[in-house]
DNA sequence: CGCGTTACAGTTATCGTTATAGTAAGGCGG
DNA sequence: CCGCCTTACTATAACGATAACTGTAACGCG
């Protein structure tokens, strides 16, 4: 069925190992035999058998991702172009969704460490790092995307949260913004990034958060947060001050802001100016286009595919390293007023 | 470092074939022999080395998906849907991503044929059939997925394209609509079949396409369609005959259309009704919330999951079976006029 | 002329698993 | 007691490639 160097060998009148030995480009070869093994496989089309080849170098030539949800542009764009990035060096990629299940996650990091990943790169939505040490013991460098965990050494690649939060306050002040709220996500590190910027550019001019202008999306049902963004900001109105500005976790949150602030008469950015963070497409066909900060998750995406390679071609374990990449705001209507 | 049959066999002073025959529950090992078995390799975490076994076994337990956008939606459902079915059988999913580019699609088609995957799901982006009889020749089983080729037998699974047409058109008509265009996109099966389905609803109806009502999306740099669907709206209402309703391909380029119409002091849906195909999320959130036909892409991710499975089962070549998913439609303001 | 070097190719062992065939021990009927 | 089946396990040879070593000419140099 399928062409062996024992094909091409025979074929020719070589043996398999000189064979082997053009096809990957070894020095000690003849010019004449060279030619004739390389125009022989090329006529018979040949592809060496990955898993024979594995089997001895110990190295598969993949990469598994791990996201929690690959219906996330952010995830889906990062997903697009470590696999482009790879695809280029003759990795191939495994993907799979987790679902925001710390539980499922772990399964199929097992998957993947049992398939001898030669790297692993992981958004986990993981509570303890319990799991990550697992697969140290295995010996397979791994990568976390995205989400970190306070006082775990590891690589990483990810958006600089903190300054998420800053860019995003920052503007809503300069906008004239004097009662800002924040609408935070859950426990995990970048939500807690955003809500410390939030803070820092609060304190840098000078204010300070009012009470109850801090509000939880809560863990309802809907992973996105669209719902939650809705009830938390219902929450916010009913508050003595009500806030002239928002700061959302993300895109989603963002979005059930604004339908409950429109929802409740309100206009937007006049009353009440709204900032997400994430810059999802379509943002310019919203009722109100919203103004969001960038996460760059295309530089996410190559930052973790240069490292993933790297990773993989020094098995020696080195220093693990962080990449922070910079936001960006992308200002819409949500947030500009009239000067 | 990894344990091996050969360890867990040393250690209970057994041969390493009873030790991979309890593993694999063959019948002929006793009782005791499989517990003891079955404890030592739970200690010990053993995970069974997957490029051996493939060498041996020629399966790789692998699927590859390679598909034109992973960032589009509809993708990425399927993507996530197929990942998560056939991750429960043991199998996992390389993904990539060809961009719309059919020499691209090519090279990763051959990267996966090379990597000896058990089945290949396609999503192609091809305008000719001859990459998919490689594919043949190497013996793989494959699916293609929601474009299909006229006269070319295959595996397939994706939308009955010429229902989602009827669907869509036929709703424009009950709302009143009597003079409906149709933005159409490419020259793929897809486009074809919704075509196909909106003359259908028109002839259903004894009406007739209105000279200049059926303009085609150009192949402007941006793939998603906006802005073609924004150029192809905007010659439509030089049209002598202005539509009072537009059938789009699908929903960017709806996206587009709605920008064209509102930019031109058009009222949605009183003016013109507007119809996209498949059901993006957030549309909820649009300035006009836009009806779309969904096109069902969780059931065409788990239809094809189970196809693969099969195919991956059955080594034996079978017909090629066709799957078709039935579309239905969403209505939101974008179309629902008064009556 | 002998020795080392270079160019080229082949031999052998190995990776971890499974397929195939085989064997020892015990039971059972005749 | 013999032959013949079961039961439970083992020995050996693959699978297709690569690593590490071994030969063998031919050639240059002192």
């Amino acid at each position: 069925m399928a062409v062996r160097l024992k094909d091409i060998a025979q074929d020719l009148g070589l043996s398999v190992v000189t064979v082997s030995k053009v096809l990957r480009d070894h020095p000690d070869i003849g010019e004449e035999t060279r030619k004739r093994v390389l125009k022989r496989a090329k006529e018979l089309n040949y592809q060496p058998n990955l898993a024979a080849r594995s089997l001895i170098t110990g190295r598969t030539w993949t990469i598994g991702l791990v996201v929690p949800d690959l219906l996330h542009p952010f995830f889906a764009q990062i997903a697009k172009e470590l696999s482009a990035e790879v695809r280029k060096k003759g990795y191939s990629l495994f993907i799979s969704s987790s679902d925001e299940d710390p539980a499922l996650e772990q399964q199929e990091i097992a998957q993947l460490v049992a398939r001898r990943v030669d790297v692993l790169v992981i958004a986990s939505s993981q509570w303890t790092v319990e799991g990550f040490r697992r697969i140290e013991e295995e010996n397979i460098p791994y990568i976390l995307l995205d989400r970190q965990f306070a006082g775990f050494e590891s690589n990483f690649v990810g958006v600089d949260d903190r300054a998420v939060g800053l860019l995003a306050t920052r503007h809503l002040i300069e906008q004239g913004c004097r009662r800002i709220a924040h609408v935070r996500g859950p426990e995990i590190s970048t939500a807690v990034g955003r809500l410390e910027g939030y803070r820092q550019a609060l304190a840098g001019a000078q204010m300070t958060p009012l009470p109850g202008h801090i509000v939880s999306i809560g863990t309802s049902g809907d992973h996105r947060g669209e719902r939650g963004g809705y009830e938390a900001t219902v929450k916010l109105l009913s508050s003595p001050q009500r806030p002239d500005g928002i700061f959302c976790f993300n895109d989603p949150v963002a979005l059930g802001a604004m339908r409950a602030l429109l929802d409740a008469g309100l206009r937007i950015p006049e009353d009440v100016a709204v900032v997400g963070c994430g810059n999802l497409s379509y943002s310019d066909f919203l009722r109100v286009p919203l103004s969001s900060v960038d996460q760059g998750s295309k530089k996410i995406g190559k930052a973790a595919a240069a490292m993933a390679l790297k990773l993989a071609h020094n098995k020696t374990a080195r220093r693990p390293k962080k990449e922070l990449i910079p936001p960006h705001l992308v200002v819409r209507a949500s947030s500009l007023r009239a000067s």
